[in-house]
DNA sequence: TTCTAATCGAGACGGTACGTCCCGTCTTGCC
DNA sequence: GGCAAGACGGGACGTACCGTCTCGATTAGAA
């Protein structure tokens, strides 16, 4: 070994491994049973079985202890299979996603941070910068393939896609938190699927519609 | 006068109405501040610039007068005119929904609340009964308007329908935050349009066939 | 009637006097119970049975309603009839004023209020030129008496006098609160009066020499 | 080492005594200012400049820290050196207690705790376990001196003689709040002795005087 | 094995908010 | 206009935690 970077000085202890991830688990825990507003260090600790400092020792905040691990967490892509159509990728999405969110912790943790962001810009940024990137690559990725095989015509946005395709599901699992069949997930996808083509063409001719005309007039 | 209702008492004080419209609008404020976790009665007392009293007179906790306020908004039922197609429905649906969302206040206490709702079965059910239930009620009139005009063939279940027309505006506006441009509004009508008419017919068929060859039948 | 003074004006209400004398009675109680310092209007307004408004209507404030009230009941003076000795005067000035200090109210009242005097110059100001003017009255009175009969060369300082007198009994009643039979009130009247005897002579000799010296001569 | 008394739990914080002793002092700041009735444990911490836990951590309420204090400083014992006459005593026992008296914080404090005692029987009970039983102990030796002496024949009521000795002083300091000369103190302890002196005798004599005859009828 | 410096728990510290109670002021409506 | 009832802002109660900070005990790498 020629190189040994952050050797610890002489005669030092090291923080101890089993006690950061008791903290870790712990925070989760606390988050999805409390939320971030009322989460407290304090109670991170208690449940870890560990002293207050030992927490402190770590993260310098309960905001940057909280933007480590949930970056960690909601950092991870997912595998996106090519099925061969549109609607297929799509299924194998909203399956995935469906999956995560049906996760207790992550139903609970999810919605508490993104409604945090919008009073933090720390999370906010953080959040950005994983998951929302993440679903936008995921968007760019199953549009590409799609318009490749001719499902769409070029010009979908990618935004756009996301809200059509996740948004269903979010709503539904995270927020209204009623069951969703199998069935209706696979009626989603397939809703979805139309939806991302009619995003596409309207561009133009809508605004020529007649049925608009008589929405435009209201603010 | 034959039937004098709740007179108070022989010189009885009266809850002034001043004080309590003050409360009110604190609430608001303070709750889009710093979300449910963190309201602290007193903070929303201090910005009413009234005693704790006040507020303890009307209300026996922080639960009880978030639940009663927030009711009392989140139930106003929208207009819903019939503007002759399913898209145009949608649009001024979309439309509404959107200027609700882009009020700051709104904005930041939906999100909040409805993650709070989670761990808070109380949240939960008053939510529903409001919020929800008038979402579900604007469904199915929106579906039987479509359907009794041919646009849509019967049994489209409306909870999926909320789902496919509300989702996407919510994600957008109320979680990643993003701008949505008119343009990107009609947009969403139009693919939630979409969505609905495809959410009608697969029911029978898809579980019949593999997934992907389903999907080609979206024109 | 021929003159009706201090007549209402026309058409107006006039001080009812059954409330001023339930709350001037339930000020004592009041007073007794609970001390000057934790004495509050609406203590009072409650025992006397009667709203805040009608103290309030009368006296200013707590301070003013005290003074006035103590001031006519410490007020009243003493009839001292002449036994014929300083012993026999002093005795039935030392019954008078135990009579007075066995009395419930004013043996809670009294010291209290002495105390609080020394916090509140008004107080003071009030139980000065009431209690201690008249017990310096008093001095005057039995020292001029026994001056004249030949029990006492002149020169007693009369503050002195009360202090010698008064003081013990005060403790003994008001302070320590311990029992004091008749004969000790007896014995407490012929000390009193021994002491002031003593306490003309001295004022000459003693200051010439060093207290030490003084001492030893007092056999 | 064979006997380790009291040592903390392994790793267990301490009271930190520069807090304690800021705690007593502004409590007996603030016992001056406002008194037992109006003191207020949040007054006393925020006068101290620490939190109401440091108070509470220590006293259980208001009472109790107020018992334990006072009592540590009125239970110190005076040291009474024996002049050799009862009037050198007297004198000196004086000095010492008008020192007392006139320390600004003791003088509003005593009596309003006396005051107080009539109503609170437990901090009646504490001042008589110190103070009071103080003053007796050092009447009993006083009396014992004097006796030994033969200034007085024996029998007197030790009890009665603090009522004669520190009655009038602490009327005349304590209540009526005047100046007290050095010479009138001298003059008080020659009265004193005389005092004492002449309540040795008339327990016997007394009863069959005529003057008191008088004086019986008086209810 | 000994030394020693960092990590560990426990908990005292100054704060803040709790929900309750009470106060003095002020308003209202009956008499 | 006197009177009660009571709502108002305010303040203290005693409790419960919080984040910070200070300890003695523990521990594990370096000598």
């Amino acid at each position: 070994v020629t190189i040994e970077a952050k050797r610890p000085p002489a005669g030092a202890a090291v923080l101890r491994e089993d006690v950061t991830s008791a903290i870790q688990m712990a925070l989760l825990q606390e988050l999805a049973a409390v939320g971030y507003g009322r989460l407290s260090i304090e109670a991170v600790a208690r449940r870890a079985g560990v002293g207050k400092t030992a927490v402190y020792r770590r993260w310098g905040s309960k905001l940057e202890m909280v933007l480590e691990i949930v970056s960690t967490v909601a950092g991870q892509s997912l595998p996106m299979p090519d099925t061969g159509s549109l609607r297929g990728d799509l299924e194998i999405f909203l399956r995935f996603a469906a999956k995560a969110l049906r996760h207790p912790l992550a139903s609970q943790i999810m919605p508490d941070l993104l409604s945090e962001a919008a009073r933090n810009p720390q999370i906010a940024a953080t959040l950005q910068s994983t998951l929302i990137t993440n679903q936008h690559d995921i968007g760019v990725l199953l549009i590409g393939r799609a318009t490749e095989r001719g499902e769409l015509s070029s010009g979908v946005d990618p935004a756009l896609a996301v809200d059509l395709v996740f948004g269903p599901l979010y709503w539904r699992l995270a927020i209204a938190r009623t069951t969703l069949s199998d069935k209706h997930l696979r009626l989603m996808a397939t809703a979805a699927a139309a939806a991302l083509a009619a995003a596409c063409e309207p561009t133009a001719s809508v605004p020529a519609m007649p049925p608009s005309q008589a929405i435009d007039k209201i603010g």
